[in-house]
DNA sequence: GTACATGCAAACGTTTTGCAGCGAA
DNA sequence: TTCGCTGCAAAACGTTTGCATGTAC
């Protein structure tokens, strides 16, 4: 398997941030990858494929093949990741999104973002333990939630 | 989505344990359900349905369909537990298995199997930070291993 | 004998791919 | 004008399901 950020980030929290990337790569800006980069800016969570494709309100749905094809090479220069929250499609993100973990509750099915930062000492644990360098953006934590995990004692 | 260990696990180390777990659940003793539990016996590693069904060498083959149901029962009664290490097919495990926590290292691939102990301190890291009560049991950690952090720094 | 489990086959949801034509540069 | 990208369609992949038959109890 391979992860995200295979070329060094280039975050883009603006749509012409975006289009300004793809042209330094050579990228050409077709309508199909405004759209799935408009649908990135203006989500609140991550998406599936299937939600890009059908558009932002009044955007103009295009194709899924192409639309998982954009995905990919979008990804590819770092512009967007992906994760798997669950046994459901890959839901993607613009990488430059600061909520970019997840925690995912078994028990209620709740998925919490937080930012990297939080993660740190939970990383510096499994360094020091493991010699690991973890990352905590394509896969995310499965537990209980603060809620459910106070219940259970 | 739901992860493992629904029920309090039912650990078996052998298959005659594995036997009287399923007896005592009320379940029959197929020989399909013998074919599952002996090829995750024999495997030094998780496995996926197809290799399962596929059989341990001297053994028939056993229908893919009918294997998907048998794990899911087996998970369901905590004898077994699945996890995805990447993109690729769910990989099967028994539940009693030590090290069954997993790092993956996005650069060379490599999967390696710990201890839940191994992870204990990072759970504690992320319990302080967040609350949340964390499992690494059915999504491994994602990262870069030690030989492929030492390399990059 | 009676559930329950099996094998087979079809369908499912997600993702990938081949290809002819379109459109950004 | 060119080559990269698009839409469409088909296929691949892992997994689930319906149903008639078989078998553990």
């Amino acid at each position: 398997m391979t992860v995200s950020h295979a070329c060094p980030a280039l975050p883009a929290h603006d749509l012409d941030a975006a289009i300004a990337a793809m042209r330094s790569r050579g990228l050409r800006v077709s309508s199909a990858r405004r759209l799935v980069l408009q649908a990135l800016l203006h989500a609140d969570g991550p998406l599936s494929a299937e939600r890009i494709a059908a558009g932002v309100e009044g955007g103009l749905p295009s194709d899924l093949g192409s639309t998982y094809r954009n995905l990919e090479t979008l990804e590819q220069i770092g512009l967007v990741r992906h994760v798997h929250l669950g046994h459901g499609p890959g839901l993607y993100t613009l990488a430059a999104r600061a909520a970019s973990e997840y925690l995912v509750c078994e028990a209620c099915d709740s998925v919490r973002a937080v930012p990297p930062r939080a993660l740190d000492s939970a990383r510096a644990a499994i360094r020091e333990a493991l010699g690991h360098e973890a990352s905590f953006s394509h896969f995310p934590i499965v537990g209980l939630c603060a809620e459910c995990a106070g219940e259970g004692s």
